[in-house]
DNA sequence: CGTTTCCTTGAGGATGGTCAACCCGTGTGG
DNA sequence: CCACACGGGTTGACCATCCTCAAGGAAACG
């Protein structure tokens, strides 16, 4: 019964996600034999930075904080981890240890593929490989994108993006899915400072503040127009 | 008499790339044909964000900075290419126009593959697209690593860590790669701030100037203390 | 030798970090 | 059911860092 459940849910898993959608059926049933599942709870710790990397980690439900920690000791949230989405250093990389953080945020189901049987994949199934170049390749503008940001735009004008991607289309109400903590580490400031913007954007008229951590966006033109 | 020229240039560039070294002399054969190349002097633009990627480009002698305009107008720099670097997000991204400029800081010469051509070689050829991925993995790593280090580090804190990276061993005598304007948009700063702490690590006595842009480290250990 | 580009230095001011106090919602145990 | 503790959030006062603006000097280049 739990070997099905397994099977179920290493299905459930490729289905999911995106590198492995363009594979064939059989490919597909090849992967989901070598794939072993996992499942954390909310504040749990799914690695640690001088861990040795196993596996490939894919994640099926939930949603995972990467961070990192700088030399002075501070923590910086480097990116979230959705469903479909993996972790890329793991598998592909020659340094044998993890240099980050993952903590789970909700409880959260990960899928692990092994190295060596990844890498096995990889030199039969040149499109998979393609498939990951793509998506390492976003991750990569991704990251680059962030760093732009942070170099060259004002606190204000951070938050301001971020509470626009954030929110997407429920402009009319939404709640922040991060800590207060956690948003500030992301952009590079302090949560103090995220609180003092946030009632300056209301007081602008900018947003209206719903609750703690709940919002609705009044003027979104006018905060596209911080950055 | 070009075309021999031409060939001579593909195969030295195929020698130098990393990605291509662990391929067979017959597949590095096939790779020359493919190889096309550019000569660029020093200033040059080699490409501009919104031109349509059509190769890949690979360094083979010079240097180039790869430079972000932020939504401010404001320019960031990324990261440099030096030989053996190439662009990654050039041949294999669905998105099919440039999102960063190249300038040539030097005389450079690149080696161009074409998109297609390189699809074609990365079906063939398995363990290309596995080095390709690693070097990936690893820029993708050093900008994790700089965004890190913006967010959380003083620029100062950058700066010594920036000193002591860029001299490796010549701690003796080195000249900066880089003007002033160009260190300051990569640590996300301006030319006068990092003038004046220059100036501090002087009076510090942990480096001392022998010209404009010229410097001996006298006391690394308390500059890499400074992190 | 003049022009341009880069570098240096200073004065002043904005931004945002630090520290400390207080508030509020949640949960826990008496 | 209430007192209390706890984690996060908010606010204020103060201060360090670093940016901006401006002017002058040095080096590079024709």
């Amino acid at each position: 019964m739990e070997a099905e459940m397994m099977v179920h849910d290493a299905k459930a898993c490729i289905q999911l996600v995106p590198i492995f959608q363009s594979l064939s059926t059989k490919e597909k049933a090849e992967v989901a034999t070598l794939v072993r599942h996992h499942h954390f709870a909310a504040g749990e710790s799914l690695f640690t930075a001088g861990d040795a990397v196993t596996s490939l980690l894919i994640v099926a439900h939930g949603q995972v904080k990467i961070t990192q920690i700088a030399a002075n000791g501070k923590e910086q949230l480097l990116y979230l981890l959705n469903p479909g989405d993996f972790d890329g250093e793991a598998a592909l990389f020659k340094a044998s240890t993890r240099q980050n953080f993952g903590t789970a945020l909700s409880a959260t189901d990960v899928c692990l593929i092994r190295r060596e049987d990844f890498q096995k994949l990889l030199q039969r199934s040149p499109q998979l490989a393609l498939n990951i170049l793509n998506a390492f390749g976003q991750r990569l503008a991704s990251v680059t994108e962030q760093t732009t940001r942070t170099t060259t735009a004002s606190i204000e004008e951070r938050l301001a993006m971020y509470l626009l991607e954030t929110a997407g289309k429920n402009t009319a109400d939404f709640t922040l899915p991060l800590k207060k903590k956690d948003i500030a580490s992301y952009l590079g400031t302090t949560p103090e400072t995220i609180s003092r913007k946030f009632r300056d954007f209301a007081d602008a008229g900018l947003i209206k503040k719903l609750a703690v951590n709940r919002f609705q966006i009044l003027d979104p033109d006018q905060l596209a127009l911080m950055e």
